[in-house]
DNA sequence: CGAAATTGTGGGAACGGTTGCGGGAATGTT
DNA sequence: AACATTCCCGCAACCGTTCCCACAATTTCG
């Protein structure tokens, strides 16, 4: 089976025309007779004609495919991400090949390799939490393929690019903890080289400073997002003279450990600690207490960067295009903090 | 930018010999002299020379590419599975485009005709809830393509599979509440159509059967898995004459819902009222009481449908090799029936 | 030493389409 | 009636690569 698929030619050669005019007759509307024209369109119905892309690709040296570099499809944020690109960019006829680096930077560099082979005509990427070379990106960059990318940017690239609102996040989620009647705030950071950690961590700051706060360096740990050091986290404050009495993290599953330690060790929430997330998972809504968090709105990420990609494959935006939405979220509040 | 890619072509011009040589150094081994090929692959190198896919898929008739369509990818059962496709089959070569039919049978269908347009390899499908009509696989298949299905599968194609253990699954939940002393158990179902929940009832009746408890068809609500319906199942099972002591629910959603309902209502789990679920969403283990669930392995089912798919591309299976795989979980108890 | 086998290379067809160019028939213009 | 114009259509080149075939040069063998 799967023999022979039927091409222009054989819709020529059972019409005694050329194929020339096939191709004509399927694409070009002038310089055809209608009656032609009729003709070629119902033998190809008749034949189940299916015009082979490959062969237009070669010729119009585009794949009419994206690369999506993600870290792990697994995580609801990435997910909704890539819903919202497929979603966008189907509607005009491109296809997404999805690729995960498993938050390995050398798995980030070698998908981009082997998609960039493949002919993809634009990459869509959000890089690894250890990526710390850029050289690849910009490689490409050079090479004049369109780029968006995403959550986690490389800020000197200038190229389009989308990002939750992580300072806003962060400011706001601390001024509830603050209105809360919170007077001491630890906060779960990430690592530290990584951007968004960094831009939360100056929302957090911000907010103690406007609300005269002093910053007790203390009461901030920063972790590789790993569930040990959330409990390590939380004994350090714990053993502090001035234990904390709420505690801000920059991503819900940390916070989310966190409520079940604290429960575990009969520590009333929210009165004795409240806590908050960023990000609004699934779980922050099902545990109890509810987990307060700051909602980003993933899908909505996605559908924006594949406004950009579009955009920029119909050279609206040239490749090197710098722009930068910041994609506003909302606090939901929840009985951690309320 | 993105200027003409360098080509076999240009490096036979730069080392002035034919075409033909250059591709014979890239490629076949033999009949090539030695110090020609160095050259080549030097000046390959040099010119940073990336072959053309496209071309090559023109030729072989081939694209290197997998269609992947699955009604959403936000669930995480559908992006455990395209993660666990994904892995094994790009250590082939292989890429994966996904599409999702958003649980519309006429997206589903729309979905496969645009990806046999873009000449994919091969298909692997996990159908929409209300696919009745399979015509356009058996079109698919009749052509000739590679196809896996899994999870919803239709069981007269003869094509490989891949399937959760639905009635093993529910009969050993069902069993377990049984064994945990309760007598009346209902049953949260879903569409009667669905062959996954056909089977899960039924291990839940022979469960029953088995242990001497009469099946009444009263204790039994299908749903089209909407949270307002899960609602009005309890109701109607509390409002009954003799109301149940335990719930199975065939998906884990349903479950969670349902503790949040009767935790509401002030009813004790697991003593007045035990609930379990199938699935061991992440939901489960957060949610309290922890949620007792059949634990599927949708990784395992990913990599097990991309072998498949290996072995139908690789001629090792013929097409119409009518193999399942059912993918077998273990019951996680947790507080909710424990 | 001449015929045969081997080896490395170039030419060109093929994959399935699009597209510029030119030719021939039909029509329009003087 | 002679010429210009239009309109369809076929020819052939092209996209980038593989691969079969032919051919020349070299080696092997009788």
């Amino acid at each position: 089976m799967k023999n022979h698929q039927v091409t222009i030619i054989d819709i020529a050669r059972e019409l005694g025309i050329s194929k020339s005019t096939v191709s004509r007759a399927l694409t070009n509307s002038t310089n055809i007779l209608p009656e032609t024209r009729e003709a070629v369109l119902k033998k190809a119905k008749e034949l189940d004609y299916q015009p082979n892309m490959l062969a237009l690709g070669l010729i119009r040296n585009e794949s009419r495919t994206l690369g999506v570099v993600i870290p792990d499809i697994q995580k609801p944020f990435f997910a909704a991400i890539v819903s919202g690109i497929q979603h966008t960019v189907s509607r005009i006829g491109y296809r997404i090949v999805i690729a995960q680096s498993d938050e390995s930077p050398l798995e980030e560099k070698e998908n981009i390799k082997a998609l960039m082979l493949s002919r993809v005509d634009g990459f869509i990427v959000c890089h690894t939490r250890d990526t710390k070379d850029f050289e690849h990106i910009k490689l490409l960059h050079g090479k004049g393929y369109p780029l968006v990318s995403f959550a986690r940017i490389c800020p000197e690239l200038p190229i389009p690019k989308v990002v939750e609102d992580d300072f806003n996040g962060l400011y706001t989620t601390t001024q509830h903890l603050i209105e809360q009647g919170k007077k001491r705030i630890a906060l779960l950071a990430g690592p530290r080289q990584l951007l968004a950690s960094k831009l939360r961590v100056n929302g957090y700051k911000v907010a103690l400073q406007q609300h005269g706060i002093p910053f007790d360096k203390e009461l901030v740990v920063h972790t590789k997002f790993l569930h040990d050091q959330v409990a390590a986290a939380l004994e350090r404050w714990l053993s502090l003279k001035h234990p904390p009495d709420g505690i801000c993290t920059i991503y819900d599953a940390g916070a989310v450990k966190l409520i079940e330690l604290l429960k575990r060790k009969g520590i009333k929430i929210p009165h004795e600690m409240a806590v908050a997330g960023f990000g609004d998972d699934p779980a922050a809504s099902i545990i109890e207490p509810g987990l307060t968090s700051y909602a980003q709105r993933p899908y909505e990420i996605g559908v924006i960067a594949g406004k950009y990609m579009l955009d920029l494959l119909s050279k609206k935006y040239p490749v090197h295009h710098s722009d930068m939405t910041i994609c506003k979220g909302a606090l939901v509040v929840r009985g951690s903090s309320r």
